[in-house]
DNA sequence: ATAATGTCCATTACATCAGTAGACTTTATG
DNA sequence: CATAAAGTCTACTGATGTAATGGACATTAT
């Protein structure tokens, strides 16, 4: 699962106009500019929610943008599912549960990768809009921060290998 | 994060070489043939897990390839992060701790990432290539298989909107 | 009417992906 | 020591995806 500059952005602008809900409609230009994002690109990925029914404009004078459900509605899953396509590493949940039943073989790799994808998927659907902007609206449901325990990375001390680079 | 053509061809070769451990060397053809890899590819494939010591070559007639290392100590991120880099759905570990740190209005988000790759590096971190080829050397660490509870996908139900196509 | 806005279509530059081709080097072995 | 069997290296290609930009058009408030 890879998030696009277009996913991004399309993340920055629902955020803004989370911020901004029950607000009337704001402009393109604005939030291009509030979140420092290219308007012309802006203007297709808006294009690109509205036809998925996640925000809807107002055309003329006075138009603009705004979210068509409350912040509280909107998981991340569905935007960047949108936006970038499936939440698995490869292939979809469908193509890599058929590979699970078809393929001896390689089952158990499909499996660690389906996973994943579970894995990704349960943070991302019970994520929404509401639970990343602050202020009020927000404290939805779920994104209860994590203890202080296990706030560092995944196994600090590599095992085998040096040191090795950039992480991921 | 995003495992590519390229991604899965290094996995099931290496699952193959798993397999024949301590068997020798084997061919780059046999390889390629067995696991219906094109072979030319494959050759370049070979050649990076080389460079990064992963495996190791013999050249020369009788010549091939086998790991340098047991199964079990070679894991599946060693790998997707050698192939196909960061873990992260967007930049990579270290990127996403800075924006936290810096970015106030899209911290939230960011720490949505970085808990996604954070649940990638674990499955990943934990599972090596003995854990998902059959037969003795595996069953080394970690892998324990779900509960029958759990076993769907997440959220069987969708809360507010309808029947969604293709999933993720 | 006019200015302000969203909509739509086309095009671009660049990078990445998924290979393929071919010459070169090294090694076992007979 | 000649030869065949292997890996190594460099280069190239076509297809696709990414991140935009430009310009004409449609709609609406005033």
């Amino acid at each position: 699962m890879k998030i696009s500059q277009k996913g991004l952005y399309a993340l920055q602008a629902l955020m803004m106009l989370a911020r901004r809900y029950n607000q009337g409609a704001i402009r393109i230009r604005d939030i291009a500019y509030e979140e420092d994002l290219p308007e012309k690109f802006l203007e297709l990925i808006l294009l690109e929610l509205k036809n998925a029914r996640i925000v809807e404009s107002a055309r003329g004078a006075k138009g603009g943008y705004q979210l068509r459900r409350s912040p509280a509605e909107i998981r991340l899953s569905e935007i960047i599912r949108l936006i970038d396509g499936p939440l698995a590493p490869f292939g979809d949940a469908d193509q890599l549960r058929s590979l699970i039943n078809r393929d001896a073989e390689h089952r158990a790799l499909y499996q660690v990768f389906l996973d994943v994808r579970d894995a990704a998927a349960k943070i991302l659907e019970h994520t929404s809009l509401a639970d990343i902007v602050g202020g009020p609206g927000s404290e939805s449901r779920g994104r209860k921060r994590k203890k202080k325990s296990e706030e560092a990375s995944v196994l600090p001390m590599v095992v085998h290998g040096g040191p090795r680079g950039k992480d991921a």
